[in-house]
DNA sequence: AACTATTTATAAGA
DNA sequence: TTCTTATAAATAGTT
């Protein structure tokens, strides 16, 4: 349950028996399903494209409604229509939205969880190392200490090894 | 420049000398400005919001095109038409959108940094403590193993003063 | 929610 | 792309 959207009226549908074919406005009527010829649908997409910001701006002032459209043409070019700063509509939306609030603070959590993680490694591994200096061994009993102490010792003769 | 939008035709200010005051369809002319007879501007919601879906969906279908539409009544209830997923349509929006672009990928920008200098940060320490414990010396020139012995030598003397 | 008089939007054509 | 125009749609006010 994240699909797409909600719908709208269903201008067609065999509703009561009206004539079928009738299906937009203009000189002649047009089925609602993509234009073929390129020229055409360029066309119609500039027209409509403004009629649709045209609704979106009455829509807005009219009803005090937040507003915002996006359209990408198919040629990949963004057009928008924001009623108030698109970021603010956008992050409005995020938090309404179901979907994606999920999306978007799972991917925030696993961030943070390794960048959390991340700085407890560094952490772990700066004080191994402070204790391998010989610093804040206060935290150490004796065992812990010998162990060290061992463990530089080993580390003492690896390095004398390898010098000759 | 990242304020909100772009326009749309000019559906009135006195182009050629029309009667001034034609403003919307139906029985009466009405201006764009708030409606504030809150049970007119509900009913006008309803049936605008309904036509803008309409609008909106015949354009991605006619034109191929990718369409978001996403409404906030004045109540604060969230309705939304998107003809693929809102979040593609959201994400390419914020690839495409100049401002914002600047916002979001900043700071992912930033979080990387972050990661990746943690994980460099951590691929340090860990071969620094190889090399305190004897291995990985490969890399080291004479001087470089002195260096390090020597440091180990201390911190095992640290650690055998610790003892006492 | 349904009706309908009007105003808009717009498909074709230029 | 813009203008024109015939026609289809949308919708404001009403019931």
């Amino acid at each position: 349950m994240c699909g797409s959207s909600s719908s709208s009226s269903s201008a067609s549908g065999g509703g009561k028996g009206e004539e079928r074919g009738r299906k937009t406005m203009g000189r002649g009527r047009i089925e609602i399903k993509k234009i073929e010829k390129v020229s055409s649908r360029q066309v119609t997409f500039s027209k409509r494209r403004a009629g649709l910001m045209k609704k979106a701006k009455e829509l807005a002032i009219l009803c005090d409604a937040e507003v915002g459209v996006v359209i990408f043409s198919s040629t990949g070019k963004l057009y928008e229509f924001a009623s108030s700063p698109m970021q603010n509509i956008i992050s409005r939306y995020e938090k309404n939205s179901n979907c994606w609030k999920d999306q978007v603070s799972v991917t925030n959590h696993e961030v943070n969880n390794e960048v959390e993680a991340l700085k407890a490694e560094v952490m772990k591994l700066r004080k191994g190392q402070r204790l391998m200096m010989g610093k804040e061994l206060e935290g150490l009993n004796y065992k812990e200490l010998e162990s060290l102490e061992l463990q530089l010792h080993d580390g003492m003769l690896a390095v004398k090894n390898r010098k000759v």
